[in-house]
DNA sequence: CGGTGTCTTGAATACCATCAAGTCTTGTGG
DNA sequence: CCACAAGACTTGATGGTATTCAAGACACCG
């Protein structure tokens, strides 16, 4: 396997900064910061936001102890949230898609607990966390927003936790496949009919996220394009059978 | 398997609702309504408190999607949190130990997003989540709590992601043992060399925990106990051999 | 004292990991 | 643009871990 390259020494300067980027992009449709009008990109706002960061794949965008006082919104591109064990094998706890905040504990704390690391090349804004924090305080409707969103978390994690300790693993992976797909339709960025969009994990990535081995990965996978339920092709994914692949997910 | 017994229905009435119990319990050192001074068992407050129940063994307190305006707290006796598939099998999320809160997602919200069930009898006392809201809004501090439990909890479902996508039967079981010892001797609630404790677990949730069939745990406790690293006899457990069951926990 | 629920143990089986070899894809430098 | 190398993917063979099934021992309770 390929070692990710660490960009999170402040020297390594592989990052490009720009300031006050700002198009819209379909991320910025469930974005928390968009929502709260703290986004540079939005139309108005107290801008709480420092920076806009891009990063190329592969690249480790945080560690578990680092201490970070910004939060960082995925603008485009795909990352991951993983702990990693002794033994050097690896567990992914979510994936980060457009609009999503790099975990959400740095909303109240500094340490994110988990590391992240880029699918794809990503762009990032990050939002000072004590801005967000006198937002929170002055406005109820700002701690309701950070509620919710700790809620869809932790009922993503519950879900997860469910599947690892209860399902096979086809049901994962359709799981896996049906979540994603449903995370990138409120983006707007799933099209057609059979619906496609843009598929750029690796076997390995699937692998860590279900508790798999990327050869189990790709017997499965093997199995629902033999059955005519998905078509992947250059990094695009298309759900032949919607029904079918959710009956996999959900029934037993 | 037993069928637990349904309380949440208004009408059963078989909970005992009992006003102003006050003696001070292992649960109140790590108890958030002790540390805010909200629960009549601390010294003075403005209690927030409403009312004190007590439930048998095999009781489901809450559901799912039952709406709740209070956050129940356990002040004595073990209960878990858990999550039912389509199939009828079951995955534990949490055991709920004396002095936490029953899902702490009844902060904010009014869904506990997982039923919890108790496993031996438990007596609860019932917060307003009106009045703990405002608390939090008029504290800083309150907040600041709030954020706290709410990131030990994260990191606890992490934990437990990673130990059912990545860690072997042994592994996971070592690591629930060591887990409940750590947060009981934070209770003050494990004495004696070699340590020791109230373990009221079945067999069958430690599988619902672990991912793993009744079976097979019986088969990984029987080596655990030939190894001489755990003693379980009449409801408790005696960690013979921390060192040993660390090493089983933590290395591969 | 049956009855129910729990625990233990063994045998057969299912699922997934590991190992290995070969093919295909992707990226890079000449 | 091509050649090469490294990584990614596929497929089959084999083995280990955990499940399922089953039978019997044990504890607890009315």
């Amino acid at each position: 396997m390929v070692q990710p390259i660490d960009l999170s020494d402040a020297a390594s300067g592989t990052g490009r900064v720009r300031q006050f980027v700002s198009r819209i992009l379909p991320g910025c449709r469930t974005c928390l910061a968009s929502e709260l009008a703290v986004c540079a990109a939005a139309k108005a706002g107290a801008y709480v936001q420092q920076s806009v960061v891009t990063v190329s794949a592969r690249r480790i965008v945080c560690h578990e102890q680092d201490s970070l006082d910004a939060l960082p919104i995925i603008c485009g591109g795909w990352a991951c949230c993983a702990v990693m064990l002794s033994d050097g094998s690896r567990q992914i706890l979510s994936f980060l898609l457009p609009g999503d905040p790099v975990s959400t504990s740095l909303l109240f704390a500094a340490k994110p607990n988990c590391f992240v690391e880029t699918v794809t090349p990503v762009t990032y804004r990050l939002f000072s966390r004590s801005g967000m924090r006198e937002r929170a305080f002055a406005n109820p409707e700002t701690l309701d927003a950070f509620a919710r969103i700790r809620l869809e978390e932790q009922s993503r994690s519950d879900a997860l936790i469910a599947d690892l300790g209860r399902r096979k693993a086809d049901e994962r992976i359709a799981r896996l496949i049906l979540g994603l797909m449903q995370r990138l339709q409120q983006r707007g960025m799933v099209a057609g009919d059979p619906p496609a969009f843009a598929f750029p994990l690796r076997l390995h990535h699937i692998a860590d996220a279900t508790g798999l081995t990327p050869v189990h990965v790709s017997k499965v996978l093997s199995g629902l394009r033999r059955d005519g339920l998905i078509r992947m092709s250059r990094r695009s994914l298309a759900v032949l059978d919607t029904a079918g692949l959710a009956a996999i997910a959900h029934l037993r």
